[in-house]
DNA sequence: ATAGGGATAAGC
DNA sequence: GCTTATCCCTAT
């Protein structure tokens, strides 16, 4: 329920027609806008010239004026600066979209007839894909290492007609050499560094994670595995081997339930003669529900003041780092997490995908059918915000009343969740491609065959395709994002779409080349610098 | 010092 | 083999 209290506290959600009403990068305009998306300049504040100098300057120096930011080893620079959507709150993570242009992130219906519209191969970096490419230390361990580019042949749809039609096998049966692989990797790197294993070129694996290299380790070793966790617990048996593992050739367990395990004798049969370095990560210690009401009340005294909480004397949580605190924080109360205005984790695809639950479209389902292993580092870029679906929904209980927690005041048709928005974004972050929006979506309002919307998505076809002819006064729209803090309808949407044919072909502007080029000549020439008149003409 | 998020441990 | 809590690294 809607607060009327809220209208001059609640933080402003870019709608749809924030964009729509955008200042056109070329035109000037004459109504200001209450809510510039950035910090980009103002084209009416420029002289004739600030619009080729702002070209030319987004093209020529991609860190002029921008903060530091983080940047990943993909980025680069030279990209025309386009405006970013609003910043939100401190720190709190940003839609990436407007709600209802989050179709724009949805294939057309027959999109599975298309080809995918990445460019890009995914990296594989299991199996060493990646790590292939660095110099080899060690020499390869196994002569009868397979070649990762057949590794992945092998598990393509052309050398394996079958997986068209059906999926890959279900079970990865760990093979020796790949057991051999593992087991020479921890007696190099210790346990615990399983990415660090998984990763070196002369190591090989068949498509796995570190979890699974850590999975397949604790069925080797168990007792050496244990052992390491928890180095106060009562020693294996000895039986005067140097390396101290239980899974000795005089078990003390029945044989017949541990046939994975690694004899010392298999072990220095590949060349482990030491024992297994232990982990250097500190032990896991749970926490207690005293530890968690005190970390609450410290929560309530010091906010997200992690290390006041742990100085604090009467709270006696001194044994936690500052950072344990905040993850257990962020564990425990997540609503109050998010209520302080901080980004919760957010909920990433499974490594291995289920397409049952994944795939949302055709689109990807085609791509998985061609690459059906997700690298971990690629799996968190595509994430799921709001982390309020599936398996997350048992947590959005409040943690005091055990009450479901509030729901996002909405009082228009489109609910919050009901949307797809696209992964959390950093409002610093400019590693993606900003948005952009084909003219087409202003088609779609008077788009009479518009199938793909169904029934149980509370969208009234009459209303959303009530024709109207010009766009809508840009006090419009903040009359509508003002009003009470809520999110208008998509009625209220999409009946300002809405516009006539006239108006869009007023929009076409001409292609970024062709006004370059004009600059450019005219620079050669010695000729005026063409006005926006001049170049829109 | 904190936030964000990757890596790992442990339980199932 | 999967999920999730906890540990940990790094950018800001």
């Amino acid at each position: 329920m809607p607060s009327n209290g809220t209208a001059s506290t609640a933080p402003y959600r870019p709608t749809s027609l924030d964009f729509i009403n955008r200042p056109n990068p070329v035109e000037p305009q004459s109504v200001q806008q209450q809510y510039p998306l950035n910090g980009t300049p103002r084209i009416e504040q420029t002289s004739k010239e600030g619009l080729p100098r702002l070209l030319l300057d987004s093209l020529n120096s991609s860190t002029a004026e921008r903060p530091a930011k983080r940047r990943k080893s993909g980025d680069v620079g030279s990209k025309l600066d386009l405006p970013k959507l609003p910043a939100v709150k401190n720190g709190a993570k940003r839609m990436r979209i407007p709600p209802t242009l989050s179709g724009l992130h949805q294939p057309p219906p027959n999109a599975g007839l298309l080809p995918s519209i990445s460019t890009e191969q995914p990296v594989r970096v299991a199996g060493g894909t990646q790590a292939q490419a660095n110099s080899a230390i060690d020499k390869p361990l196994l002569a009868t290492r397979v070649p990762e580019s057949s590794t992945r042949a092998k598990r393509s749809p052309k050398a394996t007609p079958k997986s068209v039609s059906t999926s890959k096998p279900k079970r990865n049966k760990w093979s020796d050499e790949e057991t051999a692989c593992l087991l020479k990797g921890v007696a190099r790197f210790g346990m615990g560094n399983w990415t660090q294993i998984l990763k070196r070129p002369d190591y090989h694996f068949e498509r796995r994670t570190a979890i699974d290299l850590k999975d397949r380790f604790r069925v080797c070793c168990p007792d050496e595995y244990r052992t390491s966790k928890k180095p106060k617990d009562a020693p294996p048996p000895q039986d005067g081997e140097s390396i101290t593992t239980s899974n000795q050739d005089t078990p003390t367990q029945p044989v017949s339930a541990r046939v994975e395990r690694k004899s010392s004798a298999e072990l220095r049969k590949i060349g482990i003669e030491e024992p297994f370095e232990k982990s250097k990560r500190r032990p896991r210690t749970n926490w207690t529900e005293k530890e968690d009401e005190t970390l609450l009340k410290g929560f309530e005294k010091y906010g997200n003041s992690w290390s006041s909480i742990r100085h604090d004397d009467a709270l006696n949580l001194s044994h936690r780092q500052p950072t344990d605190l905040r993850d257990r924080f962020r564990t425990k109360f997540p609503d109050r997490y998010r209520e302080a205005g901080l980004a919760p984790r957010p909920e990433v695809f499974p490594k291995k995908p289920d397409r049952k639950r994944i795939n949302r479209n055709p689109t990807d389902q085609i791509e998985n059918q061609e690459d059906d292993a997700f690298e971990p580092s690629t799996a968190s870029a595509l994430i799921q915000p709001g982390s309020a679906s599936a398996s997350k929904e048992k947590e959005n209980k409040d943690p005091y009343s055990g009450q479901p927690s509030k729901p996002v005041p909405v009082t228009s048709l489109l609910q919050y969740d009901d949307v797809f928005w696209g992964a959390p974004l950093d409002p610093d972050d400019n590693d993606f491609d900003r948005p952009t929006l084909d003219r087409g979506i202003l088609d779609w309002p008077n788009d009479i065959a518009r199938p793909t919307v169904p029934a149980s998505a509370s969208i009234n076809p009459l209303v959303t395709m009530r024709p109207r002819p010009t766009l809508p006064d840009p006090s419009m729209v903040s009359g509508i994002s003002q009003n009470n803090g809520t999110l208008p309808s998509l009625a209220e949407l999409t009946s300002s779409v809405a516009m006539d044919r006239e108006f869009m072909e007023q929009l076409e502007l001409p292609t970024l080349a062709a006004v370059l080029g004009e600059m450019r000549h005219q620079r050669r020439t010695g000729g005026h610098v063409p006005s926006l008149e001049e170049l829109l003409s």
